[in-house]
DNA sequence: TGCGTATATAAGTATATGATTATATAATGA
DNA sequence: TCATTATATAATCATATACTTATATACGCA
């Protein structure tokens, strides 16, 4: 229903935001609005180690913003949107930089996974 | 100009949102959002110490997301709105349930500092 | 001036966090 | 089946965080 603002108690919102408070999460969750991603590009993305990216991921998943989805080797990431506080992160978002860039410059590089 | 978004960079973001990852802190912000508030009503309030709320607040002051006025006895501390990250908390804030019933207890226990 | 109240700051400490290194698991393809 | 690639997990460690206690500062009032 248009107008109706889902809630989420203080304790709530904050565990999210301890997760978003991390410039490597919040990059993360900023790529994933646009597109699913797996571990490897996030390796790429933020030149960061396999097993930092995957520790990562692993928090995200842990309070279910995130959900995984084997595709043959790799693991892909997505948002999970019905999580309840995704309206909030949601509109959190609205306010970061397009990441679009980012996604194209690494397809671009031939680093861009995709399966059909 | 209405329609227009402020963007934040994803690292000043993520340093903001770790400062509202902490539920007092949270909490805090909530409150200050209806009104402003002084350090002994923000002790009673989350029954907290009152090092562990200025040692709060100076963190929300350091990256100047309030600003403090001192009344006499008192420092009453308020949302800076002209921070650059407002817009966001802002957003963020609209998620969280409504503060105000707590102010009003407050008030009725007696507890609420008022300065004319 | 001296006392009580409000607040800030400093020091100390236990716990949480984020990275690294090493290893385990799972899928692919020769 | 074996080597390679992708990912997860465990152990370790340095640093950050949030609280406590103790103390300092600032104001109001008698």
């Amino acid at each position: 229903m248009s107008g109706t603002i889902s809630l989420v108690e203080i304790e709530t919102a904050s565990k999210i935001l301890k997760l978003l408070g991390d410039k490597t999460r919040l990059g993360m969750v900023a790529m994933l609005s646009e597109d699913e991603c797996c571990v490897c590009e996030f390796v790429e993305l933020f030149q960061m180690s396999q097993p930092s990216v995957s520790q990562h991921l692993r928090k995200l998943r842990d309070v279910g913003l995130v959900e995984e989805t084997r595709r043959g080797q790799w693991i892909f990431y997505r948002i999970n949107t019905s999580h309840e506080a995704y309206p909030m992160v949601q509109t959190l978002l609205v306010h970061l930089p397009d990441q679009r860039s980012k996604l194209i410059e690494l397809e671009q590089r031939g680093l861009r996974v995709s399966c059909d």
